[in-house]
DNA sequence: CCCTTTATGCTCAAAATGAGCATTTGTGAG
DNA sequence: CTCACAAATGCTCATTTTGAGCATAAAGGG
């Protein structure tokens, strides 16, 4: 029983908390569309994934990586047109490995290597910090429905309105911003997204929605995005995002980039209290616009013992 | 820039709820440690990972797989003993992807396939549901205390009595069932697990505390232990492993072997009830030794419309 | 010094949890 | 035919945890 080879590809989904929105790492490729940091996994250089890695990102995007977690294996034939300077997928498969990769502050990157751009660059749907995007009224929902429609029968119909309706709230359901991969999918499916029409050598049916990535990535981000709008709400991986000292009234702010909606300030401010994950420095932070605003720090000890959860996520009306 | 190539393996973690624990699905292997079913992944058959993972599954076992998800995938150098029909990993580096199958009803298995094991045959320290392991006590904790003193200096010393302490719970820490994982790893690491002397080829330090398992292979089931029993607080998967209609009891009694300890009955059941989950069926099941209990169903639709959440684990004392 | 802007504090009702006690309804022994 | 037992269900009550607002404090700019 021998084990016929693959390539396989290491991806870096790194995210940071960006000014107004959360941002993520992408590596320009002059004129065509944007990439992670993607490089191939040599077994006989590195001795784990994350080794290769960190050596891609540090290579590509002039940047160290912190915090990183494996994500997701993708190998589905078909699922991605190869980028232009890798054998082509009728040769040899090529499945990639996905890394989610946090880290704080969003400012200095060295130039000539990768650029942050914000997530809701790629998901313009996803954000409802201001309330309901008018995309989804705009564009997306019309076409869905007419993506429903167009089904054969009227058992396949009833499928797709299922769909639809779950992944993107439709008819009074609500929006769960954990799902953020379906709905990428659903959006690929229904060829909504530009990369469907690319992968398949089509004309694009449908003004471009939002921006598009290389391959599959914007599917991979779509996943990390996912995990860490699921993660937050058990694990304490927001910190990982955050500079040593900060303002609570900032933490919020970028939970909020997040998870894409706003959040109720004194309910979350006495839920984080409870969980004892952050600590005052007595030290304030002036010109904050209005009455100065006490710096806190995370504690990274109270992970060690007992259950560490994550913080609360109380929505606001 | 071309990818050296890498053999990809595929491995199953099939679970079912048995009649007192929950059970995995192995293939026993003559006199060798057991294994999980397992194949190559040749990307020539095989459109993607599922498809060529459900082929070896029923080859193997002969067994046909319902839920799938991927789970992980290892490849660090080192991380195990390959298996002794594949190609040591000096040549090529093998990888493998992990995935977590479910099914309801642990019963009818064709005999030349897999077998139904315990779970805690392998994992005896998860099981608390008649209270905390005498293994631990008497084995386990004594030897991580030694693990943890014989570090050289005293910040290892004290890196490892944190380890210890926050995933198995020592000095009145909580026992987090999730870190089983962690636990596995940190045995591993420590020598407490046969594998780990195995593997690094030495005469085995301690009287085998538990069963083992070809390869890498039980630090995959650590890992699909791990996330179900934290995938079951937020996603109705428990229902997976149901058959069409069960009693409450029997629901409770599933979800407490997973869990590995004990549910307060009467809250178990009113938060049941608030999610909408099951419906009684009004048939009722008789010969359960006392008052006869009704038959529910799962209500698959809910999970179509609305916030999917998992269900309540309340944990008594 | 008043007004605007943030940061923080506090209160109250509603909902969810944690723990028990109480009833119902089969089975099986005497 | 009764009665004790074993489960399955039903209900109650004190605590906690949420969800929503209202109120107060402290800078900075006319």
């Amino acid at each position: 029983m021998s084990i016929p080879p693959v390539a396989v590809g290491l991806n870096a989904v790194v995210m940071a908390a960006g000014e107004d929105a959360p941002q993520v790492l992408v590596v320009p490729r002059g004129g065509e569309e944007p990439a992670l940091p993607f490089g191939p996994f040599d077994p006989a250089r590195h001795r784990t994934f994350e080794i290769g890695l960190r050596e891609w990102v540090s290579e590509q995007a002039h940047f160290q990586l912190g915090y990183v977690e494996q994500l997701y294996t993708f190998g589905d034939r078909g699922r991605e047109a190869p980028l232009a300077d890798l054998p082509s997928s009728d040769e040899a498969r090529i499945i990639s490995i996905g890394y989610l990769a946090l880290t704080p502050e969003a400012a200095e990157l060295p130039s000539g290597g990768g650029e942050w751009h914000n997530w809701y660059h790629y998901f313009p749907w996803e954000d409802w910090r201001a309330g309901k995007p008018a995309i989804l009224e705009g564009q997306i929902e019309p076409a869905l429905r007419r993506w429903i429609d167009e089904a054969e029968t009227e058992g396949r119909r009833a499928a797709r309105r299922d769909r639809a309706r779950s992944t993107f709230g439709l008819d009074g359901r609500a929006w769960n911003e954990e799902r953020c991969l379906d709905r990428y999918e659903l959006l690929y499916s229904s060829g909504l997204i530009a990369e469907a029409a690319r992968d398949r050598k089509e004309a694009q049916g449908m003004p471009p929605v939002s921006r598009s990535m290389a391959s599959d990535h914007r599917r991979i981000v779509a996943t990390a995005i996912s995990r860490l709008r699921g993660k937050i709400k058990y694990r304490p991986v927001v910190f990982e995002l955050m500079p040593d000292t900060f303002t609570l009234s900032r933490l919020q702010q970028v939970v909020e980039g997040i998870v894409g909606f706003p959040l109720h300030k004194q309910n979350f401010r006495r839920a984080l209290d409870r969980t004892g994950f952050v600590e005052g420095t007595g030290r304030m932070l002036a010109r904050t616009g209005g009455r100065p605003a006490e710096l806190f720090r995370y504690r990274r000890e109270v992970l060690r013992d007992g259950q560490a959860t994550g913080i609360a996520i109380p929505r606001s009306r």
